[in-house]
DNA sequence: AGTTGTCAAGCTAGT
DNA sequence: ACTAGCTTGACAACT
């Protein structure tokens, strides 16, 4: 089981998500804050290596507005080299990458100027994710996206898109149950159509479910990764205290997260706390899993 | 140096 | 009609 935390470290003073106004645009400022995430990226997972934690998730402004038309510049060329060494990096010490294209990302919508865009931004995730010689079993995730009243067609609408991508976005897009609109059992049902794997997050199920318990999601899910994609990932946080329902937790509630392990027991997982403190939480459960797993 | 309004983008539920 | 929350807070202009 590999333990990984989204996008940011706290303890280290830099992030790998630095942008800047779409106002103040230049090719300049795009390869100096692309060199600034490279390096950044470089010391997370230096730091993430030294304590055994082995899952990240890449945030999204790793190459600022890459997807937008502002964007003519030939970064994948320019930064080739860098990311290569990056992604050798990674391979050498078996790390798991992923990314998690935001909100925007809907290709379901019933306007095509959004699925348009949406696409763009898959593309260049799955590039970065290319430019690294990464194989299949790192992952870009998404939602299925909006109901718009109509949950059928709205399925069927991404099952119509999906199957129009180019292999480069296939290949890695998996898509996640969310807490609101699209369930586990939704998502399980749209992958036995299209066959794409599914990412189970236990907090969002807890909002949202059919009643399976979290070992029965756990292996269901299973069955949808094949080889080439690997172990299956997962997303767990737990609710805060006394906020409303789905905001995520401040910081690893470990009685929960106890007895998530024991709930799962058998099954094997990578596991990626969105919790808000980030490595902090992540270190607090390597300690817990490996003391779990040595009984 | 610290604070705060604003930032490319979508959708849903709650007020 | 408007906002919070999801998401990954970070920028930049102001005290």
């Amino acid at each position: 089981m590999k333990i990984g935390y989204p996008c940011i470290n706290t303890r280290i003073n830099c992030t790998s998500n630095t942008t800047f106004r779409l106002a103040n645009y230049s090719e300049e400022n795009l390869i100096k804050k692309v060199n600034d995430n490279l390096d950044c990226l470089e010391k997370i997972l230096k730091f993430n290596l030294q304590n055994d934690l082995l899952f990240f998730r890449i945030g999204s402004n790793l190459v600022p507005f890459a997807s937008h038309p502002i964007c003519t510049f030939d970064w994948p060329s320019f930064f080739k080299k860098r990311f290569q060494k990056l992604g050798k990096f990674i391979k050498d010490n078996n790390f798991r990458i992923s990314m998690h294209p935001s909100q925007f990302t809907v290709i379901n919508s019933p306007q095509e100027e959004i699925v348009r865009n949406s696409i763009a931004e898959l593309k260049w995730h799955c590039q970065v994710l290319d430019l690294m010689n990464l194989n299949p079993e790192h992952k870009v995730q998404i939602h299925v996206g909006g109901v718009y009243g109509d949950k059928v067609s709205a399925i069927d609408r991404f099952i119509k898109n999906y199957l129009k991508l180019p292999s480069s976005i296939k290949k890695r897009l998996v898509i996640e149950n969310d807490d609101r609109s699209y369930s586990l059992k939704d998502c399980l049902a749209i992958s036995k159509k299209i066959a794409i794997p599914v990412i189970f997050d236990s907090f969002h199920h807890f909002c949202l479910n059919n009643g399976e318990s979290f070992y029965q999601s756990l292996k269901l899910v299973q069955k949808t990764w094949s080889k080439k994609d690997g172990i299956i990932m997962s997303d767990y946080s737990s609710q805060e205290k006394g906020a409303k329902e789905g905001k995520h937790t401040q910081s690893l509630v470990v009685s929960d997260f106890r007895r998530y392990l024991e709930e799962t027991r058998g099954i094997d997982f990578d596991i990626m706390l969105e919790i808000k403190d980030k490595e902090r939480s992540a270190l607090q459960a390597r300690k817990i899993t490996n003391n779990f797993f040595k009984n």
